[in-house]
DNA sequence: TTTTTTATATACGGTACCGTACAACTTCAC
DNA sequence: GTGAAGTTGTACGGTACCGTATATAAAAAA
């Protein structure tokens, strides 16, 4: 075709992203290391500088990465599964704000708070999130005022619930989180 | 008296801490380095090692000082202002979260995700946290579980806002933050 | 002033990581 | 096979940081 042979390669752009964004929800940006992440992946870093113009592309493309999950996927799974407008609404919330998107999503978000290009792109994550959670709050509360607080907290609730570390005597943390759900979800 | 002669320390404990923190509140722990710090202090790491068992050690007095702030200096200044519940919520809010010490307690909260001793200090403190906010609910709702349900949503708001990067199209930033909050302390 | 005591500067060896250069290997096309 | 072309391993120099050892400076006590 185009002529030229090539071997696979073991260890291709993504498999480098994702070491990285594993990392990242473990031990932060700066537990991101090549010669690190290398290891982590049974290579030397001697492929990396073939894919990425050095470490700080690789921290870009993770970040447009978890950017692209966290929304045209999470929207077309949404679209994927069909129903009704409120049963989208639903399915959203569940899944971004899953466990499974939230490991990178938390360590996202304490990098933002040291790194003004992080906070740019998060912010415009962000704004989706509440733009969303605030149609939802819609469908059943008029005043603009308390959907607006109504929304803030929810947001709040489902970020602040990891970063707050609480015991809730006679309850379990899901309980109690529950339990703050249905305060802010009742008519 | 005992016999010591002695020079003033240029840089005493305290100002090795006092650095430390400032670095942890701007960058996170990874940059708390020892010759960084000495650098930002005008002086070279030579003293730090005869105050210090090295870097671990220095983490851990930050952490001791940050502890020490954040309960018994916080807690005598609310009780000490006097006003009714919902004042003393608020006070308490933005005592404990006053810029100035907030800016250290994010920065502990987000190590806290990393490292399980860190995390267990911020266990004790939140907890303290949590009881107060509690105390305070009861004082004016009566079913426990909407005790909880407030209180867990107020910490969560008072965490979550500086976590959340969202524009409230109509409202400053503040002004969605006290409508949730108003939200949540009416009668 | 001299001695004593301590804080800091300087110098060192060691580790971990970055990025580059190039050699060695692997796979496909022929 | 042989060769072309991409992937990976190895080797290198450079930087930043750790922790130690020791020299220097400076202030209190004599």
């Amino acid at each position: 075709m185009d002529g030229a042979g090539f071997p696979v390669a073991r260890t291709p752009r993504t498999r480098w992203i994702e070491a990285g964004l594993e990392t990242l929800a473990q031990g932060g940006p700066d537990a991101v290391r090549v010669e690190t992440l290398a290891t982590r992946l049974g290579v030397t870093k001697g492929g990396f500088y073939g894919y990425f113009d050095g470490r700080p592309a690789l921290l870009a493309e993770m970040l447009d990465e978890w950017e692209r999950r966290c929304t045209k996927e999470v929207l077309a799974q949404v679209d994927a599964a069909g129903g009704d407008a409120s049963e989208k609404i639903r399915r959203a919330g569940h899944l971004t704000f899953s466990e499974d998107f939230h490991r990178i999503d938390l360590a996202v978000r304490a990098w933002a708070r040291q790194d003004p290009s992080v906070a740019t792109r998060l912010r415009r994550v962000d704004n989706e999130r509440m733009e969303f959670l605030r149609r939802m709050f819609g469908t059943f509360v008029t005043d603009p005022d308390e959907i607006e607080a109504r929304s803030t907290l929810a947001f709040a609730l489902a970020i602040g619930r990891h970063f707050i570390l609480v015991d809730h005597p006679g309850h379990t943390k899901n309980e109690a989180v529950r339990l703050a759900g249905d305060y802010l979800l009742r008519p």
